[in-house]
DNA sequence: AATCTAGTTTAAAATCATTCTAAACTACTT
DNA sequence: AAGTAGTTTAGAATGATTTTAAACTAGATT
C-alpha cells in the first residue's frame, strides 16, 4: 500500500468485498484497490505481487492466489487463457475476447462487436452452447 | 503395437517420418502407427503412454513428449488448449475449431463447412493477424 | 474492552505436468 | 565392422500452483 492510502478507495473496495460476501481482510482491501478500480487489466499473481512489493508492502504468493481466486468465484475477476501455457486474471467483467500479441504474449481486449461477426456453427446434436472463447492471434505490422 | 504388427502401417508410417525429415526410429514409428493413421483424436502425452502399455510396449514419457513435440514442429501435429490448464495433442490437421463438453472435458472437432462462416475481427491498429482459437463450450441438453 | 472462534494468512513443503541432463543406445554412413 | 550424429532413457530439475498446519485477525459475544 502506498505511503498514503487513498481512504476512499478502501472504503470502496471494502464496500465491494462485503457485497461479495468476503471478509474485508487487509490483504483483500489491498488488492481490491489494486485490481478492482475500474481499469482493464490482464494480471498473473507473480505480476500482482511485484505491484506489492513496489508500493512498499509484501505479500505470500499463496494469499494472492487465495484472494485472485475467491474474487473470481465472487464474480469480481475473470480468468483468461492468455497463451499457450499462461493463464491471467482480467479486470474486465464485460462480455469481450482477446487479441493476443504473440510478440510480447501481451492481451488486447477485443470488443464485442468485432467479436459479433463470427458466426458460429450449431452446437453438436444433443448439446447446448455455454459460452465461447475466442483468441485471435496477432502480430505488429512489417 | 498388437502381437501381429501390421508391416503395411509401418511402412507407410516410416515413409511420412522420412518425408517429414525424421528419422524413423522404432519408437518414432510406434507413435506414427498409433496417431497418424487417420483417426481425428486429441490426446495427452500420458494418454499415448497408457496406450503404448496396453499394446505391451513402454515408452519413457520423456520420449512421447520428445516425439509429439517433433510431429508438432513437422506438422503432423497440432497442439491444442483443450480445457482450463489441457493441452492435447490434435491428430486432424485440417483448419477446424473445437467444442469442449464442460461435463466430462471432452473435445469435439468443430468443422469450419464454409470458410466464410469466419470473419476474422479487424486487428488493432498496427497489428496483423496470425490465427484464431476458438473453443465453444458445450453441456448435454437437460 | 477482553475473549472467542471461524475464517485468513503465511512460510515451507508438496504436487504435477513438462523439460533437462548426461549416459547408454541406434540408425545410417563409410 | 566401426564411426558418429542423432535418439532414448531414468532420474533429476523446473516452475507455476496448491496444500499444510501453525500463527494471526475480523467480527461477534460477553
Amino acid at each position: 500500500m502506498q505511503v498514503y492510502n487513498d481512504s476512499k478507495l478502501e472504503e470502496a473496495a471494502t464496500e465491494k468485498l462485503r457485497q461479495a460476501g468476503l471478509r474485508p481482510t487487509r490483504q483483500r482491501v489491498q488488492l481490491a484497490c489494486l485490481l478492482l478500480d475500474g481499469r482493464d487489466r490482464h494480471v498473473s499473481a507473480e505480476a500482482v505481487q511485484r505491484e506489492v512489493s513496489a508500493q512498499g508492502g509484501q505479500m505470500a504468493l499463496a494469499t494472492i492466489y487465495n484472494c485472485l481466486h475467491q474474487f473470481e468465484s465472487a464474480g469480481l475477476l475473470k480468468r483468461v487463457h492468455a497463451a499457450e501455457d499462461v493463464y491471467l486474471f482480467d479486470t474486465n467483467l464485460g462480455p469481450h475476447h482477446h487479441f493476443l500479441d504473440v510478440t510480447t504474449g501481451e492481451l488486447i481486449d477485443m470488443p464485442i462487436s468485432s467479436a459479433a461477426d463470427f458466426v458460429l456453427p450449431e452446437a453438436p446434436a444433443g448439446y447446448q452452447a455455454d459460452s465461447v472463447d475466442i483468441i485471435v492471434r496477432v502480430r505488429p505490422k512489417n
